[in-house]
DNA sequence: CCTGACAAGTGGTCTATGCCACTTTCTACT
DNA sequence: AGTAGAAAGTGGCATAGACCACTTGTCAGG
């Protein structure tokens, strides 16, 4: 059972038992020592190796060699019912802007936030990061309109949402949606994961109290090091539909 | 800006135009054809199709072609308040057990269950289909001495957690996580996708009125036809807290 | 007209080779 | 002892070719 047929599946299989077997940073042999040690050629211990960086398991890096990889991040998603106190995700969460403009909403934003095309928003591009490391890449959309005055601090400071208070803003309600996706290249190198590594894709729509929306955001979240659990309470059939659970993708902040 | 600099990634572009171009079921021309018509050779082209494979764009036939793909079916997992009536996921769900027996839980589903590892579970693994497709692969854990008569047929009709209801259990909570993931072969093989294909694993870990762990189950959704999407509702920090959802992840049933 | 065999077209797996670019280590010179 | 340059070791990109396996289409014979 799980008898390796093809080169590159007993390549796999190899290094599935080295990396099991090693902690993570520790360094696999170089390509060129599989091949000898294995009686592959380089280009089949690359595609074995590919998948593994694929799956998160491996890390390589140019020139220096290949690693093996770390754990995932667990984001919680449960919190004590009615505690403004969230589970945090583990590890030290920080943002960073990377972009900040005032733009005109587009026609894909605009439909988004049921905006016309022409009118403004802030359009931020974000970095997240744990512990000093990216582990998400966010593009926040809010319309000028309702927070004329948001800068780059309220973005890189606390919880986002307690902003969008102090600017009058009170968000009532969101629809999201999670997919797992893959990396591109702008992503990649933001990120400093291969390009197509799995990935998780986060699109939200914000809505506040007057029904208005107030944020459309479209986040990738690094599929290595990232997972979400969330706790579900389900009763009978006449009691059905209430689930006590204040839902917090993508780490910290809301 | 988007100019590809390698030659794999000018394949990649140039076979994106064709996808962007061209309904799902669209054969795009053969690997040799595209080696000539872009003078780069064949594992190129293969290399680039590869990614677009992975990330669900491109299907494979071994022997017939590369077709343009199909788009994602989407699992909206909020329903109206206290409602019933949960929102389907599109298509028509069903279930087809691959597997069912009576065996001991071993180490790890021991410890999830807070079973002995020689206490017996039902193991049932199952395929979920869509309009008569793969969807996703799950793997379903029900300590037997909690529901001992059950049944294939409880596994194939209708809503699992009213089947076992049937059989005096009731379900009140559940803990869940969703992580992305690649297919592994034999997922790969019954899910009818790649393997290393993008794909979504879900964890979950059910509880009932009176505190027993009823049900461990480990699913694998296929990334590439399958999404989740969820409305949360915030309120102000005295009332934050209440999310009325119903989440049903992995489409029907619970 | 039907069937079977063969050819053509398709994707799948692998080897061999060359060269580029990055990083680290070692050696020689100051 | 320190520094700079070269060498060695690492991953990255690509080509060329051979052969396997599956599918489809065509043609000849019955």
């Amino acid at each position: 059972m799980g008898e390796a047929i093809l080169k590159r599946e007993q390549v796999r299989d190899y290094l599935l038992e080295l990396i099991e077997t090693h902690p993570a940073g520790a360094p696999i042999p170089a390509e060129r020592v599989l091949c000898q040690r294995l009686s592959v050629s380089r280009p089949t211990v690359r595609s074995a190796v590919d998948e593994l960086v694929n799956t998160g398991l491996l890390v390589r890096q140019h020139g220096r060699g290949t690693f093996v990889a770390r754990a995932k991040i667990t984001q919680e998603m449960v919190a004590d019912t009615g505690a403004m106190a969230l589970p945090r995700a583990s590890g030290t969460w920080e943002s960073r802007v990377l972009e900040h403009a005032r733009i005109p909403a587009g026609a894909r934003v605009g439909r988004r936030l049921h905006l016309s095309p022409a009118a403004e928003i802030h359009y931020i591009a974000r970095l997240r990061l744990v512990d000093g490391e990216p582990m998400a890449v966010e593009y926040l959309h809010v319309p000028a309109s309702i927070a004329p005055g948001l800068t780059v601090h309220d973005m890189e400071s606390g919880d986002f949402y307690d902003r969008l208070r102090e600017h009058g803003v009170h968000v009532h309600e969101a629809v999201q949606s999670i997919e797992p996706t893959v990396t591109n290249e702008s992503e990649a190198s933001i990120l400093g994961v291969p390009v197509f590594a799995p990935a998780l894709l986060f699109e939200r729509l914000t809505t506040d109290a007057e029904g208005r929306q107030v944020e459309y955001v479209h986040s990738i979240y690094r599929g290595d090091r990232y997972r979400i659990v969330s706790r579900l309470t389900l009763g009978d059939a006449a009691a059905r539909g209430t689930v006590d659970v204040q839902a917090r993708f993508g780490g910290d902040p809301f």
